[in-house]
DNA sequence: ACCTGAACACCGTTCAAGT
DNA sequence: ACCTGAACACCGTTCAAGT
């Protein structure tokens, strides 16, 4: 009785792999990965840091467990939808999962040690331009360009000093002031005649590269 | 003159931050971004640790510089060439100057503080989308695609468990082997029927998504 | 089976002291 | 002006010891 009673009081539920994996993604969220420490981590579950190599093997498989997760989160290509519909959405999730997890775009598990969740994920693209009619090779470059491409642009997203609107017109109004604009002539007209434009928001050219590359890789597969 | 001779004998050439940003590049190229510390650099200097922060501020500084160094590597859009054959030169340019420092992927220094290589070939590759016959905002959005297609294919290409054809055969036979193939039928399929070809180089994708990009550029710029 | 405390071999960075 | 030694507050990870 007196011990079930100490139990509700301190929960302390049982520790796990995915327990320690999402606390870790919610870290990294916050701070980046560089905030994330294993004596932090240990803090934030209740537990001294060595309590967590019982569940991971060190700190690079924490980390290939945790892009594992955020593929997980992006969604599967529908296989009831047109190739170019499908990958467009799951190219607009995939985007958005980068962003909730910026740190993400630098991890890269997939080359070296795919979890689960990436290969069932990878499978699932391939297939959709499989069934689209894309021979294998033409499945393979179009597999590459997308995704070059998806992973390129989160990357300079995340890498802005700004995110809203507001926070970029003033960051930009300071840099076209700090610009000798003789020296660097391009740069300025465009900062000032375009991303100090109302409106402007870089994240609105996601679309735009996206569905040029659709577009060549629907022409792409065309021709030959 | 023995002061002399002793200078001869034992170098130590003066130090400065450009000497200094070529031993951390030369030792980042060679083991990665974590190899790099403050105190291994120091060693390469023939120099305390703590020397290195009379030449710069701090860790950050540091790779900021470098990425910077990085920057000045990639040759400069010629003014002499179409806009299509300037941007596809420098591209690859590039992209071949992140293969060699691979590091630099993940750096982006770019965003939030531009060294001056960095910002002139910013302004160049501008300029060269302008000159060409892009609107300011086609301009823009022509800068967005192709960036971020290079970042992301060079990322991709890093995070690559091989690199050579014979090490890509061997890897892609493993794989293979653990892949459940009826779990992930597609996936399978494209590493028996493409990956392990003979002949076969992720490396070649690249060109084909440049191009891929370049000319859905040019038949934006040439509608609306 | 899981958790802990102490310890080891590292980090980046500061600061006073040297030349 | 530049370099150094000692020190501080951290790291990831091991290992023997606890329950």
């Amino acid at each position: 009785m007196a011990s079930a009673r100490k139990a509700a009081v301190e929960p302390r539920i049982r520790l796990n792999r995915e327990r320690v994996i999402a606390a870790a993604v919610l870290l990294a969220d916050a701070g980046g990965l560089e905030a994330l420490t294993m004596r932090r981590l240990g803090e934030h579950l209740n537990v001294e840091a060595m309590s967590i190599y019982n569940h991971v093997a060190n700190k690079e498989d924490l980390i290939t467990g945790m892009a594992d997760e955020v593929f997980g989160e992006i969604g599967l290509p529908s296989h009831g939808d047109e190739w170019k519909t499908a990958i467009r959405k799951r190219s607009i999730s995939f985007r958005d999962a980068l962003a909730r997890h910026p740190w993400a775009t630098t991890v890269r598990d997939s080359g070296t040690n795919p979890g689960p969740a990436t290969l069932r994920h990878h499978d699932r693209v391939i297939g959709t331009f499989r069934n689209g009619g894309f021979s294998v090779e033409k499945t393979a470059h179009a597999f590459s360009a997308v995704d070059s491409y998806i992973y390129g642009f989160a990357m300079q997203e995340k890498s802005l000093p700004f995110s809203t609107p507001e926070e970029t017109a003033a960051m930009a109004a300071i840099m076209l002031a700090q610009l000798p604009p003789n020296e660097y002539p391009y740069l300025a007209e465009l900062t000032a005649d375009h991303v100090l434009k109302p409106g402007y928001s870089y994240g609105d050219e996601f679309l735009i590269g996206l569905d040029l590359v659709l577009d060549g890789l629907e022409s792409m597969r065309d021709t030959d």
